[in-house]
RNA sequence: GCCGACGUAGCUCAAUCGGCAGAGCAACCGCCUUGUAAGUGGUAGGUUAUGGGUUCGAUUCCCAUCGUCGGCUCCA
């Protein structure tokens, strides 16, 4: 198979091939809807789509059909040809098309590409012909429709897309589809979407009891489950041993403030959309927190503090409600109500830089401890149009975050001027086993908040400062960060965070006291332990504790009783056999230890 | 919120043109007493998401609501 070196997509033949795909396609649908519009088709990652206003919805047979014609195309190999033309001339081109037309404005005032995206410079005015079909399009393209291997093409599905990306724009319809060199590695592509619908968070957590979501009890509103709660709790429990040797204080708060606090704040003016609606009780209207910063506020303001008291670190294990609009809600991924990993770091302006290197530090031995191993940072910059205070005050925390990056040697790139109007920030992503990216910390710098709430320390000069404060969470939302490792681990949790480490599975009922016995043994040393009693056979005891994907099956027979042990046999279907409880607990501790 | 699809037993899914709502797995009760991925017989399980409409008759057709899924927009 020939593959291409290292380059960037725009440049790849796959570009080429999707990008082509996509016209085909158009004029696929254009033959069966002669009066529809037809907007753009870009390439995107893995595929390609083309948003189109057609009269009536498109139907998993239409796209069969589209398919079909794309292929008796590709067959044709019609060749794509550029010409560059006047803005005048694209308009006669497409003077039915008021979609090109409205592109073709904005090509010629230089402000926008096809795509809407901003220019600098004033583009020429292209178009690609291939066999009937004329599109507005800067290109590249393959040389002729023959390049697209037809077995290697597939409609995936239709989805609504705004025009232009602005809901306040006509609603299109978006058909997505995949172009491949090869059927294989369409097969390939295929597999991988079918792999990442296995390890889905929200089916595996019904499989494996771990959570779950109740139409009773309201959309985006989690419900943990026993195996769940434990898995969660593990992860609680290492990240508040490590947060108590990091410094962190532990603080807890309300589930509500009343309003006049989060008007002070600032939440009211920006997110009251985005807010539960108040509670009114004795002519107070109170809210539903979303965010856990003006409660920590507080507790920093409930005394005069000394510089000598700075840094001041609190964190909570914060819940806080945020209502999502109805058709964003996604498993743990999004949800109305969680609970953040969240701190407060309020410091010293001398002590900012070191506070941003150390939370850095720490978030990234968080992660690795989950077994995250590849991060991607980004450090967002100051948007002159919406920014609290100065470009000069912007300076020092922003230089810090990006020492702290330099430092830390991870990949990291620069959004200039999309950090949020109170400070710059820092987002980590980290990769999983499928390759796919998850933001996960967050550490943000904030101008805002010790202004707003007045926040001082008393200086060694006696004269009143402001503190700096820096907000921060690692693993991001508990219920976000759960499903991300669901779905990192295809439910087979490592040693240490595997609900049941342990099931003792009985050949025999006769076997039942001896498994027993061996339970309680590994339980006093600190094992979760299950014992498979039913009247099964041992063969679909072993199968459940596989699907429910429990580190150690150890089943136990005549042999095992005579003799003392236990045959272990793994969830990677490796069989070690026979070994002592003694030797069990030991390679645990050794598994443990690895983290797996 | 918007576009589209969908909602039948705990789960996965059937039910022809509108004519008595079914299967497998799971659960429960037995029998088997088992050596590394499903032994076997039986029992129970439903206001077909909810509310309304059309019809002699609605899981099926229509409307509304709720919810789920795929996207879009949004994510402080």
């Amino acid at each position: 198979m020939v593959e291409n070196k290292p380059q960037r997509y725009e440049d790849s033949d796959l570009y080429r091939i999707r990008h082509s795909a996509a016209h085909v396609m158009a004029q696929a649908v254009l033959e069966m809807f002669p009066e529809g519009k037809y907007t753009i088709g870009p390439p995107i990652e893995d595929g390609f789509y083309y948003d189109f206003d057609l009269p009536r919805s498109l139907t998993p047979d239409d796209l069969e059909v589209i398919e079909k014609r794309m292929r008796q195309i590709a067959a044709g190999e019609h060749v794509f040809e550029k010409q560059v033309v006047s803005a005048e001339t694209a308009r006669q081109i497409f003077k039915d098309q008021p979609y090109k037309l409205e592109l073709i404005d904005g090509l010629e005032q230089g402000g926008f590409d096809e795509y809407g995206e901003p220019l600098d410079e004033l583009p020429e005015i292209s178009i690609y012909q291939h066999d009937t079909f004329v599109d507005l399009c800067r290109g590249p393209h393959v040389e002729n429709t023959g390049q697209i291997n037809p077995d290697a093409v597939k409609l995936l599905h239709t989805a609504g897309a705004y025009w232009r990306g602005d809901e306040n724009k006509p609603m299109l319809q978006r058909v997505y589809g995949t172009a491949w060199h090869s059927s294989q590695e369409l097969e390939e592509y295929l597999w991988r979407l079918e792999e990442a619908k296995r390890r889905d968070h929200r089916r595996l957590g019904r499989e494996l009891d771990l959570f779950s979501v109740s139409e009773e009890v309201g959309p985006g509103l989690i419900l943990w489950h026993p195996k769940g709660g434990m898995v969660r709790k593990l992860a609680e429990d290492f990240c508040r041993a490590e947060h108590e040797k990091g410094g962190y204080d532990f603080v807890y708060s309300p589930h509500i403030g009343k309003a006049n606090l989060w008007e002070t704040s600032g939440h009211l003016d920006w997110y009251e959309e985005n807010m539960y609606a108040p509670l009114e009780i004795e002519g107070q209207r109170y809210y539903l927190k979303p965010m856990n910063c003006p409660f920590h506020v507080q507790i920093y303001k409930s005394r005069i503090r000394s510089y000598r008291d700075l840094p001041l670190r609190f964190a909570e294990w914060g819940t806080v409600y945020r209502y999502e609009r109805s058709g964003v809600l996604h498993g743990l991924l999004r949800v109305r109500g969680f609970t953040q990993d969240d701190a407060h770091l309020f410091c010293r302006p001398d002590q900012m830089p070191e506070e941003i290197d150390e939370v850095l530090q720490f978030s990234l031995n968080i992660l690795r401890a989950f077994g995250f191993k590849e991060f991607q940072a980004y450090l967002s910059t100051r948007n002159p149009e919406k920014a609290a205070g100065s470009a000069s005050e912007w300076e020092a925390p922003t230089d810090a975050l990006r020492q702290a990056l330099d430092r830390a040697a991870i990949p990291y790139q620069i959004d200039e001027g999309e950090a949020t109007f109170y400070g710059p920030k820092i987002d980590i992503k980290v990769r999983d086993a499928l390759g796919r990216e998850w933001q996960l910390s967050t550490i943000q710098f904030d101008f805002n908040l010790p202004e707003s709430f007045d926040l001082s320390f008393i200086g060694e000069d006696g004269q009143e400062h402001r503190p700096y404060m820096i907000h921060r969470a690692l693993l991001g939302s508990m219920e976000r960060f759960m499903g991300v490792l669901i779905e990192h681990f295809a439910g087979a949790f490592p040693l240490w965070l595997a609900p049941v480490q342990a099931v003792l599975i009985p050949i025999a009922d006769r076997h039942n006291p001896y498994a027993n016995q061996v339970a309680q043994e590994l339980e006093a040393a600190g094992m979760r332990v299950q014992v498979d009693e039913r009247g099964e056979r041992m063969n679909a005891k072993i199968r459940d504790a596989q699907n429910q994907k429990i580190p150690y099956m150890l089943v136990v027979g005549d042999r095992e009783q005579e003799q003392g042990m236990v045959a272990l046999r793994l969830r990677s279907g490796e069989n070690p056999g026979p070994m002592t409880v003694e030797t069990l607990l030991e390679r645990s501790r050794q598994d443990y230890e690895a983290g797996d």
